[in-house]
DNA sequence: TATGAATGAGCATTCATTCAT
DNA sequence: GATGAATGAATGCTCATTCAT
């Protein structure tokens, strides 16, 4: 009961923190506009978190239990490699979009304006493109797909998500291109230079 | 003369600006910042900027400015569209590594958090997409490009490259991969992926 | 045994937040630190001590204690005057050096910038000078010393061994003069002042 | 004109700071505190002084600058050692008791408290304790002090008065005997104790 | 009885911007 | 024209103490 409470708690300030996150941003984010939001004082954000580092950091890591949790849920190792990294790539891109505050604190802070996040966390962080890695490393032992270093694959899949989403958040896509269209286009174009398919198709 | 003068104050202004933003980024740097390593008053930086959005928008524009006339420099229209593509590719990544001050309040900043960039001066900026649209319309009026969307593949494109720079940008290029293979490898397969290449290679 | 285990609390309560004030000094020992390195809740502390102020008080009284029962310990009516005094400068010295964090609540606290310590228990806090003050007045009734006013004398001693304390508290004694040897050289100077002693040696 | 008024401000931040040293001590004096008594904003004082402690240095630097002009001045080496040492003492003192406030920021900071005082303004402070020496040097070249070593001599003839200093500051001298009659017998007996005087007068 | 969640004023400090001189 | 003094709200954070449970 207590513990109930205590956990509300600690889960409203964090879920107010993202929604916060998403309108301004981590530096234009401060500690007092999170209390006025929550209808607390300054004191309980800092009983529950340690400083606003911690707070931070709760939600990075939040991101990244989310992330993977639906990349593994979304891979299904019953389908084609190819419709395996389709379907990985569209889930990555899809929570990027949904969760831009949990995209920008997760993929988007230089490492050098942000309080250290802490080792042992980085290994989870780290999960998220070993799952792509996983899957082109499988398909490279079974000879089906076209490159050499599924690592390196992995990373450059990862950069063109990486890309399309962050273009979407800063509105820079032309209002000519629908978001989706695109999307759908560069996941094609991903699945067909990693595996030989029929490219007249 | 006097206008030389000025223009010299203004320049170091801005220089001394950018410098300060590779460290601190932009909300870390402050007006107080600047006029100490510029070294003149605080009203100097009022009277040839508005405000700090100002000196930024001053900023802004004179780096797309600066990577436009690198993009055009670098395009040599006897070339075929491959290399073309190749080096432009080269040229955009080669700024925004190398100006990650200029790249970053250029392509990072969410609009909502910036007070608006003049509508006018966001032509100068769209041109740098142009640039890559315009390469590939030609190759697709000659033929020779596979996709059939020039506009949305230089989109495409452009978001590989970004996530690119981006994610090196943050650090999160694991580092058992070479930056400079990274790049080569990604622009390799932009060109074999638009242009009808032996795949079978 | 309830009554033990208390005991062992309030005990233990006292010993960190003394520990603590040698670190961090009154001002910046709080209660949050303390309970931190107790290992209890802050009810507890509340529960044995109605406020700060009151644990303090504590302390105060507590080292009052160590200090008469360590004055009083040392002195022996067998000895020569010139001795006792000197022996009772010596275990004040040692007190005050050994202790800082008890010297200074004890001696280095402006009454006006705490809660007012309780009245009664001032009384034992004047025995610590009564001790030298007795010995002195011993000394005068038997002809033996040289000033005429035992009570000022003492106060005297005071001052002076009072000011080594706060001296070497601060660090400020040079440091090409070693603390014994000039401690030493007090204690013997104010001691040949007090009696006739050779003075031509 | 406009350096003079600057100069007023400055002085106004330092005197208001000084009188709420005597009131508060330096552990609870804010520069919210200064700003109400000066009349400011909080801005101001940080455009006057660095921060905290550059402010607190200044009036240390300030304090030591008036006690060596005091003791310098009252120094007449026409006199006797006797009358020399006993001015130096009645001045230093006079200087402790009269301006607790800088008394106490001068010489009862523990170090590792405070921002460190910089170093070559240490100086300075030590010119304080020189004047002692540097009459006691004298003598005892000449042959007229008892004792052998001058440098520790001084330090405990400090730590005397120091000690006299600092009781008086926490009021624990008891209400029957009069500051100023403890004062002269301390005096008296350091004089006498150092220099073959007539100690039946 | 004992806990620990909650308070909210307080802290030192920073900052973009204004405007009298 | 140019300066730099001044503002004052805002920042992250601490803390003694209270009190519902």
């Amino acid at each position: 009961m207590v513990s109930e409470k205590k956990q509300d708690i600690r889960r409203k300030i964090l879920d107010v923190t993202r929604a916060l996150l998403v309108q301004h941003g981590i530096t234009h984010l401060s500690i007092r506009m999170i209390t006025r939001e929550v209808g607390c004082s300054v004191g309980k954000i800092y009983f529950y978190f340690e400083n606003k580092d911690a707070l931070i950091h709760a939600l990075i890591e939040e991101g990244f239990e989310k992330l993977v949790a639906a990349q593994e849920a979304s891979d299904n190792p019953d389908l084609t490699f190819q419709d395996r990294i389709a379907t990985l790539c569209h889930t990555y891109v899809d929570f990027g979009l949904r969760n831009p505050e949990y995209y920008e604190i997760m993929f988007m802070l230089k490492p050098e304006r942000m309080a250290r996040y802490p080792a042992e966390k980085y290994r989870k962080a780290r999960r998220s493109i070993e799952v792509f890695a996983d899957v082109l490393r499988e398909a490279h032992e079974k000879g089906t797909m076209v490159f050499e270093e599924p690592f390196l694959q992995a990373h450059l899949i990862w950069s063109f998500l990486h890309g399309i989403i962050g273009l979407v958040h800063v509105k820079r896509i032309d209002r000519k291109i629908e978001h989706q269209v695109m999307i759908d286009a560069a996941i094609r174009q991903i699945v067909d230079s990693h595996f030989e398919i029929a490219r007249t198709v």
